[in-house]
DNA sequence: CCTACCGATCGGTAGG
DNA sequence: CCTACCGATCGGTAGG
């Protein structure tokens, strides 16, 4: 007899999360989440302060682990291209590796309780506030000519979290690529016309 | 005294459409719906065959809409260059100027009944297909330099369709401004690195 | 961890 | 266009 595991938070978390992705906050019971991971609805409360609660872990989860990546990316040095090669790479990879969590992170925003809203809006802002000094410090430096360095670190981020809701694992492209070519994506976009001649 | 307009479908629609960009589909009750024109949710039923229907007439009515102004963009002739401008001009023009539809349209798809969810899903691979086309064209033509057009095609439509959840109208950047800025950013990603010398 | 259940909500219908 | 109401659902609690 092998035995059972007992019923662990981060399991149920794991479990709310796929429903959550899949039919959406609202249209997931408390039951559907339970049936998941083999108890009735109401058991689940022995784990879990309320459904709320598993929101709210999933979606500060999911952007700690973005701002991680990001301060890992933005710490390993070099000019501000390469940094904002890596940062963009970093932002496809959790998008591309982690679609639920960055599915469910971005269309639950408005499910989300105060002052949970806010908390995450402002982590949000911070990791927008970091993408768009790489743009503005390769600016002030000439590697990049942007006019609005803030409708490009909103362009950059929009693309990347497009990734979350198309990427699929056994499709044509690997991770690897789609980080890739979104880096470079990005560089173009930033990146000053060839001077006339 | 003043005639009362009679309540049309069309005023339902435009308050749902309200409802559903503010707290979602799942949250908006019939009532809801109701008090935003001044009846009661049943007397609804008069005008609407179901919270379904209403959500189905939204998202066509939003597809239709901007499969028209591509199709416009596409067909007021020029290079691939400028088509590919307009075309990104009109996506982005729509999505800062119909918020509400362009984010309902993006965030319900899930909340779509068969066989409705499938004709929407239609229309917006057509959509895609379209822009990828142009990019396509322009490469062939020596004048975009495009490994991978489908991940371009995406990245174009996800950065503006992330315009209608910041856009405001009493913001810094006016409608016009952004559509012309992220016509520039595509063309830039899509243009050839300058020839070394 | 389960059953029983409360209290509230909701889409839609009946009948006028 | 309204009230009354049905049938179903759901988050969470009681009590074991």
């Amino acid at each position: 007899m092998i035995s059972e595991p007992g019923l662990e938070a981060t399991e149920i978390r794991r479990a709310a999360l796929r429903l959550f992705a899949d039919r959406g906050y609202r249209a997931t019971t408390m039951a559907d989440v339970g049936a998941a991971v083999g108890v009735r609805g109401p058991s689940l409360y022995r784990h879990v302060r309320s459904k709320q609660d598993l929101l709210v872990a999933v979606m500060v989860e999911t952007m700690e682990a973005l701002l991680d990546a990001q301060r890992a990316a933005a710490g390993a040095g070099g000019g501000p291209v390469l940094r904002l090669r890596r940062m963009v790479e970093a932002h496809v990879r959790y998008h591309a590796g982690h679609r639920d969590q960055a599915f469910v992170g971005n269309r639950e925003i408005g499910n989300l309780e105060q002052p949970a809203r806010d908390r995450i809006l402002a982590m949000r802002a911070a990791y927008e506030r970091t993408l768009r000094g790489v743009i503005e410090e390769g600016r002030d430096a000439g590697v990049f000519a942007v006019e609005h360095p803030r409708l490009a670190s909103y362009s950059i981020l929009d693309m990347g979290i497009g990734v979350a809701a198309w990427f699929r694992p056994d499709g044509p492209h690997s991770v690897e690529q789609v980080a890739y070519t979104y880096a470079d994506q990005a560089i173009r976009m930033l990146s000053p016309a060839p001077p006339e001649r």
